[in-house]
DNA sequence: GTCTATAGACCGATAGAC
DNA sequence: GTCTATCGGTCTATAGAC
């Protein structure tokens, strides 16, 4: 790993436990064990290292979530006969689960995810464009993807009628929610986990319609 | 007001817009109109300051909650008999409601409280302290509080079965994400206010037994 | 209890040798 | 591309006059 990595990488970890304001360039370069100059070299200022973290994040995220939006963008798309609709959902109601677990459990194992967030967490206040980064990563992308998915599961029958966003909140917000403990709270993942998982299942045995 | 006061009404802003760091003693003396010297007749470090914002905000915020509360700690001890149970349990349905939404408008008007939720939000990582601080007052305490009543109406029969755990977090959880975007944007208010109050209302569609 | 002045440390950033 | 040395500025906090 060449040197401007290096430096990418910590001045995240160190952005990511004190802010941007409490981290200086002496803290990112002492334990690089390189002097505060050689980082000039390949940053203009303390402000473009944050930019580029940034802009770097924003491009892993982007793939990640393609990822891991793959198997909705072809349910979406396609026109299904009536004899495919139960099988489809049925797969994307556990989808759904897997999906959301798959999610969780990566951004939470994920050291880089877990810094990242970290750092956007304590920033959500410093810029419009920062608060708004933090909504659409964090909440949005997630949301609007199970209302997507939740308004074919109600078409489809397989679960009970009710708002698409409602649903979609009802079931992504908790998890949200017991991700914001985990991270201030690490001792108590385990709790955390279990939570969670127990969300998704007693959500799916209270909204599905008994067929 | 005596310029103490004054001191940890500017310092609250101040953190609260640009955190603990990014605060100088200069910016909290500035607005006041006084010299940073004098700031330190009444506070012995800036730290001190912080730590009294803390404290004087987790006297107010136990006093508003126990306000808050006030119905549930009368119902929860009282014995009902069978007439009651029904009546009782229909006011708690729709205590539940109002109480929520009493705590949403008072958590976001309240410039106070704004401030006071901004700051906990860019400071929960900085100590262990700060991050049970922040899960107490914003998850835990309306969590428990509204996982106690739906135990309730779930013996009551008014709602569907469910742990109540899960069901309070449902119910919970869609409303703290929806004040994260509102403090966040602003400009989104009325729209976070309008889905906090449609996923209310939804839930209690979705969960509520007909009788 | 307020001020001006300043100590002493540290900040972000630069100059110039190698 | 790394270093040492340093600049100009700001930081927290204090000294001492009024």
């Amino acid at each position: 790993m060449n040197t401007k990595e290096l430096i990418l990488e910590e001045a995240l970890k160190q952005f990511s436990q004190k802010g941007y304001d409490g981290t200086s360039m002496s803290d990112i370069a002492g334990p690089l064990e390189i002097s505060k100059a050689a980082i000039y070299k390949h940053f203009e200022s303390k402000q473009q290292i944050f930019d580029e973290i940034i802009e770097e994040s924003e491009e892993k995220y982007k793939d990640f979530f393609e990822k891991l939006s793959v198997h909705l963008t072809n349910g979406g798309n396609k026109k299904l006969n009536k004899k495919d609709v139960n099988v489809y959902a049925d797969i994307s109601a556990k989808g759904l689960c897997e999906n959301v677990l798959t999610f969780v459990r990566f951004s939470m194992s994920d050291e880089y995810s877990r810094r990242v967030r970290r750092m956007l967490t304590i920033s959500q206040f410093q810029s419009k464009e920062l608060g708004e980064m933090y909504t659409k990563r964090y909440v949005e992308a997630m949301l609007g993807y199970d209302e997507k998915l939740f308004g074919q599961l109600i078409k489809a029958g397989v679960i009970k009628k009710g708002e698409p966003k409602v649903l979609a909140a009802m079931f992504y917000a908790p998890v949200i929610m017991y991700m914001g403990i985990w991270d201030r709270e690490p001792k108590r993942a385990k709790e955390c986990e279990r939570a969670i998982e127990n969300h998704v299942e007693q959500f799916f045995l209270m909204t599905r319609n008994k067929t």
